[in-house]
DNA sequence: GAGTATATATCACTTTGTGATAGAGTTCTA
DNA sequence: TAGAACTCTATCACAAAGTGATATATACTC
C-alpha cells in the first residue's frame, strides 16, 4: 500500500474509508434507534413524526408527501401510519379539496415524544457531527479527485 | 417565525432543519439500497460485503466484529451471514487459536457484487456528498450555538 | 360520460431486527 | 486441575418494516 504512487491510490476503490463512513452513520442512526425505543417507539416511527413536524407550514402532511420524505413506497407508509395510529400518536384527517387524499396529523402522545428526540438528537449531534462531517469530507474530496484523475487516465489506459 | 431574536431563534429546535437532514440522509441510502436489489443482494448484506473487505489487513472479520461494524446485535449479524452464504457470497472459516470464533469471508461472487456496488457508490458521493455535508454542518453549528446558549440562558431563566 | 391518472389501502411474502435461550470453547481461580 | 464464570456463535419465536401485485375511490381530461 506504501508502495503506490500517490495517483494510483487514489484510482484504487478504497473500500475502507468507504466502510468507515457507513460505520459513522450507523452509529449516528443507532444512537437515535435506541434512544427511540427507550421513548416507546420504533426507530421508523420516529422519522414519520419528525417528517410530519418538518412540513408543518410547508406542505401537507399527505402519505404520498411523507413516503417520499422518508424514501420508501406508498404502502410502507400506510403502514407505518397504521401502527402510529394504533398507539395513539398521529390520526388520518381528511383534506379538503381532493377527497382522496389523507392528512397525517400529530396527536399530543406523538408530540411529546418527537419533542424528547428530537430535543436529544440535535444535543447528540455536538459530540457526533464533526466525527461524520470528517469522514464524509474525507470520500467526497476522494471521489471528486478519483474522477478527474479517471477522466484523464482512461485515455492513456486505452493507447 | 421572522419576528423571533436570533436568539430565540436559536433556542427554539429546529425541526425543519432535523428533518431536512433525515431526508438527504436517507436519499443517500435509498440510492444505494436500490442498486444493491439491482445488483442482486439485499441492502444488508451489500453493508456485510463492504464491512468484511474494509476489515481486511486490519482486524480478523468474526461474527461479533462484523455486529459492531454494522451496530446490530450478534444474532443479526449471524442471520445476514447465513442468507448470504446461502447464495454463495460469503463464507464461514475457523479462525486458528479461538475455536469459538469464525471468520467471514468473501467468495468471489460476494468480491464482485460488492466492487460494483462500492463503484458506484464512491461515484455517486461526487454529486451527493456536498448537499449532504452541508445539511449536516448547518445542524452540528446550530446545535453547537444552542448549547452555549442554553448554557448561559438557563441562568437567567431561573432568576 | 368513458377512459385515464392519482391517492390510499390491502394482501401475501421476505428481510431485518429483537429478546430469550442454548451450547461449545476459553479463561480464571481456588 | 476441576469447576465457575465468561465469551462467541447459534437457534427459536416474534414484531417491524419493506416489497410487488392488486383493489378502490376520487379527480381529471377529452
Amino acid at each position: 500500500m506504501a508502495l503506490l504512487t500517490p495517483r494510483a491510490a487514489a484510482r484504487r476503490l478504497d473500500y475502507r474509508t468507504l466502510a468507515d463512513l457507513r460505520y459513522q452513520i450507523r452509529r449516528f442512526l443507532r444512537v437515535r434507534e435506541v434512544a427511540a425505543r427507550d421513548a416507546g417507539v420504533e426507530p421508523q416511527q420516529y422519522l414519520v413524526l419528525l417528517q410530519i413536524k418538518g412540513l408543518e407550514g410547508h406542505e401537507a402532511a399527505t402519505m404520498s408527501v411523507l413516503a417520499d420524505r422518508l424514501q420508501i413506497r406508498h404502502h410502507a407508509a400506510v403502514q407505518l401510519v397504521d401502527r402510529l395510529v394504533r398507539q395513539g400518536m398521529v390520526e388520518r384527517r381528511r383534506h379538503g379539496r381532493d377527497r382522496r387524499e389523507v392528512l397525517v396529523c400529530l396527536r399530543p402522545a406523538g408530540e411529546k415524544v418527537l419533542k424528547r428526540l428530537a430535543s436529544y438528537s440535535v444535543a447528540e449531534l455536538t459530540i457526533e457531527g464533526p466525527s461524520l462531517v470528517a469522514s464524509l469530507n474525507r470520500l467526497v474530496i476522494q471521489s471528486t479527485r478519483r474522477r478527474i484523475l479517471s477522466r484523464n487516465g482512461t485515455r492513456k489506459a486505452r493507447r
